[in-house]
DNA sequence: ATGAAAGCGCTAACAG
DNA sequence: CTGTTAGCGCTTTCAT
């Protein structure tokens, strides 16, 4: 009966109906979706060609409700995706559906927020939702540490602020502040300023002092900085404000692509070029780091392979409750093109 | 016993402990939870107070195997979404949750792609997701059609390819660029040139058509374009052939403003001064217009609520399964910067 | 208007 | 190694 098999069934095919057909049991035949191996090899044959004639599909629903797993994560975004465009934002998601997606499991996006919180934590208890990735949650965001508290299947990206005990993964900031730094000295450079983001952020931070490490370690004890908010108007603002305070400059390190793209623009209006007269390097290598002109030498970040493993580190606290907590740090590279 | 009520439970309150504390039937615990309105009030009343002081919360995956609803819905992305840094998700984004938060309906995101299509039909079949919001499909990408052909619940941004009968919210593109015709011909351009996005894709084409009828209504048959693919590369190199081959050009409307970010640059480079000597107007009001140099002037979609009808529009399609395609088009707006 | 009971499709003891 | 059985928590007739 061509015709039969590519027609959808009106009503999904179950378990027992596929055990008829098998003529074997409703357990056998979910011991062979699952992948039990105690099952008689001719058996699971047969079970295998019932259910490809079938088309059978596990009702998920069905199953969670025994197994209690949802089998969808939630990625809690940070508001400021909207705000300032978010160029992170397609490279994280790529990271994570990379592991995900093969796996069958859902990735529920959510966008921080009080209101968001209670759903989120109601999800995370009734089992509607298995663990959460939040992604730059905010200082003073009571989020991380709840979850933590009440143990449930949470990862970070970016290391906790204070002493909370939280699975994470991060780049080596203070490491790729030095690969900024170490390239504006190598070019000659010696009048070094900094756009740094926001202080109460714990990235923002470790860019900055990992930056004056560097430079006091190459010989310059005193760095000027003035302190963005990572978006790019305020890195506008803020190389104005060193632009005035510092007109030799001739070096500027910006923590982050976005900000360096607001900083461009201001740079050239005050007739210095780029990087003839100072050479600027960004931090991320998001895309906007591609849009400036000239294109941003930059600090890169192997976000895709974070997010990667934000969710593997999360799969795992799902699979194993008293898994220990434990953080990954990844290592920063350096991407020159023409800024610097 | 103070604390025990912040403390979390170990084990989920079910309908069955409700009704023994308020001394009813689970049905009709169920039915004050789903507001069945044949419900006496006082009883009503005795049963909230059972529901609150348990903290009982309904558990899905119950419901949806009963219901065959999973309270979910996907939100496809183009995969272009990483290469171009996608400006326009996080409104995207914004305007979905806006209406699917307080509702609590999952977004599940997913990245378009033929591994992706498989999992997705069956999740959709399955009833593990309710329906599908396609952003930005590909021509050619036989998703949609699939989808429509099965009867499942799917909602288009943008108008479908070919005679598809398909739920789609569009922004009304040829309005859009009339808009942008008016603008530079008032400012007095006259020789006037635009750059379209890819033309197998209908918003581009309708851009594009809408342009030159509107240039044609104010005056100008003939108005000189060249094809790019909406990333602000293509954007670059399609100034570079414009200028080369339209050396006297002052006036330049380019279909997305990602495609205007690379444009600018080139534009400064040939020595052009925007918008002294060249107007340049682009399309979308994303994220980049912000960023460019100078800020963009521009045709801004109201992406936001796009996406919010998209999902009502879904969500009632799921309602009512038999509800005829419907599709609805919103104005676009202009928006004055510097550019032009 | 409310309750009793059936059953959604699946997994997991427990026997055998 | 396989089958039987008992639920998971909820909605929904069907009586009452």
């Amino acid at each position: 009966m061509p015709g039969e098999l590519v027609a959808p069934p009106t009503r999904a095919v179950t378990l027992e109906e596929v055990a008829r057909v098998a003529g074997v049991s409703r357990a056998t035949v979910s011991r062979v979706v699952n992948r039990v191996p105690t099952v008689d090899s001719s058996i699971r044959e047969t079970v295998q060609q019932a259910i490809d004639a079938t088309g059978y599909r596990p009702n998920l629903a069905a199953r969670s409700l025994v197994t209690r797993r949802a089998g969808s994560v939630a990625l809690v975004l940070p508001n400021e995706v909207r705000i300032f465009g978010d160029p992170f934002f397609g490279r994280v998601v790529e990271g994570v559906m990379g592991v995900v997606q093969p796996l069958g499991v859902h990735l529920v996006v959510t966008l921080a927020g009080s209101s968001t919180h209670e759903h989120l934590v109601a999800d995370l208890r009734q089992g509607r939702l298995d663990g959460a990735i939040l992604i730059h949650t905010h200082t003073g965001d009571p989020l991380p540490s709840m979850l933590a508290n009440m143990r449930l299947p949470v990862v970070l990206s970016g290391r906790p602020m204070g002493r909370l005990r939280i699975s994470h993964v991060d780049v080596d900031q203070a490491a790729g502040a030095r690969l900024a730094a170490e390239h504006l000295v190598g070019l000659g450079r010696r009048r070094i300023a900094t756009i740094a983001g926001p202080l109460d952020n714990p990235a923002a931070i470790d860019r900055l002092e990992g930056f004056r490490a560097a430079m006091a370690d190459l010989g310059t004890v005193d760095v000027p900085f003035v302190e963005g908010d990572f978006s790019s108007e305020s890195g506008a603002r803020s190389a104005e404000r060193l632009l005035a305070e510092h007109p030799d400059l001739d070096g500027l390190f910006v923590a982050s692509d976005l900000m360096a793209h607001g900083a461009l623009p201001v740079l050239r209006r005050a007739g210095r070029r780029v990087p003839e007269d100072v050479s600027v390097v960004g931090f991320d290598d998001s895309s906007s780091a591609l849009v400036c002109d000239p294109p941003l030498t930059t600090v890169r970040q192997p976000v895709e392979d974070m997010a990667a493993e934000m969710v593997r580190l999360l799969l795992d606290h799902i699979d194993r409750p008293n898994r220990p907590v434990s953080s990954v740090v990844f290592a920063p590279t350096f991407v020159v093109r023409q800024s610097a």
